[in-house]
DNA sequence: AGAAACTTATGTCAATCGACCAATCTTTGG
DNA sequence: CCAAAGATTGGTCGATTGACATAAGTTTCT
């Protein structure tokens, strides 16, 4: 996942060489780094784990991140990365109708909770207590994300074409809708529903369009 | 918070007892390591800790709990009773009347999520990964808590009288929403909108009942 | 009063944690 | 070809973890 290719230096393909590379090696903690997070928190997640997971040493973090804590802000940085690409996939090509944007907006969003749920439970673990990494967060990524959002469901509501929610309460309530499936996963297996499969997703989806947006006003 | 007097023994007002027995060593250590559980999760959370903010020591756990694990179970016996009896407060008197009987069910659901956002917390933590904990907490609570509203649904659903929503994506998306803006309120304090208000709240209540229920068929 | 049951306090155990230092190995650039 | 820079490895540090054994204190019952 991520870059398979490294463009920079491209080491030569020497035969059992041990260095790996700047970039390889940063993508493989991070990767290692972001489900090391999200099972275990912040405080729970072991260096010593992931650097193992990523087959490196424990050590390698230390050099490359210098510190366990900015070792987590690029695992978000590159998530936060993945969930806006979702969504700017997902409405691309829906400028004009307010109602299609934020169809396409919740559909993206759906998408990656489910494809990252990596995201949604990291993001359940540090918003429960105040703490610096939660500040950080929201200056650097959810307070932008929110904005949009905000926007195009404030003009939504001023047409009568969606739910009656407020802008405060909506946030959470759809990315809690939206995410705790595949978050919970595990449980959610338990009680005979697999969100792994497509059949749930599009059906989880549908729901949450419909829930949030009416049974459509023009199109379908 | 729960029974602050004790029935049995109740032993004798003396001046400074160390004593205060069982049943109130036991509430206390259950009240302090609910917040400590869902602050920092099972494994994350300190023994230690939990028997300093109960006013006891760490050996105390082990005498009237034997063990880690075991205090865990209390706690979310302890919340889901007082789940229950929030949902059996609210849909009191609502036997006749399913929409009603529904709606008092997700009125009661918010109460409790927001009144203790502990138990979101908790699951939140448990039902990311499989584990033993989570295994016990379907056996012995959330598959029998899950029952009565997927009946009640379904009724709703053939009336025509809900949002098209299959009972399966129902409930991790109903708990979702009604849960992650007190389970995550310091991200939503950061974003400006105070949880505790109890006019946020009302809103919010409100909100999901027009969105899972839709506008009112009659009442209202 | 005295024995038995109940409750609390003290200290220890191996295991694990993040951070860090110093030595070694690999690759690059002159 | 060799030195400098980049990257990896092994080992150590104090601190913290849950569980446990043991001893001391308190309450209850006879």
């Amino acid at each position: 996942m991520s870059t398979p290719v490294v463009d920079p230096a491209t080491p030569a393909p020497g035969r059992t060489r041990r260095n790996r590379g700047s970039e390889v090696v940063r993508d493989a903690l991070i990767d290692a780094a972001i489900v090391e997070f999200a099972a275990n928190g912040f405080d729970g997640a072991s260096t010593r784990r992931i650097a193992e997971a990523a087959g490196a040493h424990q050590s390698q973090i230390k050099y490359h991140f210098d510190t366990k804590n900015e070792l987590w802000k690029r695992c978000l940085d590159r998530m936060i990365g993945e969930l806006e690409a979702a969504i700017a996939a997902a409405t691309d090509g829906h400028r004009d109708d307010p109602r299609a944007l934020v169809e396409a907006s919740i559909r993206g969003l759906v998408e990656l909770a489910a494809r990252r749920p990596e995201l949604s439970r990291i993001m359940m673990h540090e918003a429960t207590s105040d703490s610096e990494r939660l500040a950080w967060l929201f200056e650097t990524h959810t307070g932008r994300l929110r904005a949009p959002l905000d926007r195009r469901w404030g003009r939504l509501r001023e047409r009568g074409d969606a739910a009656p929610i407020g802008s405060d309460v909506l946030y959470h309530t759809l990315i809690g809708a939206a995410s705790l499936l595949y978050a919970n996963a595990p449980e959610a297996r338990l009680m005979g529903v697999d969100p792994a499969d497509p059949a749930v997703f599009e059906r989880h989806a549908d729901a949450l369009v419909a829930l949030f947006l009416g049974p459509g006003s023009d199109d379908r």
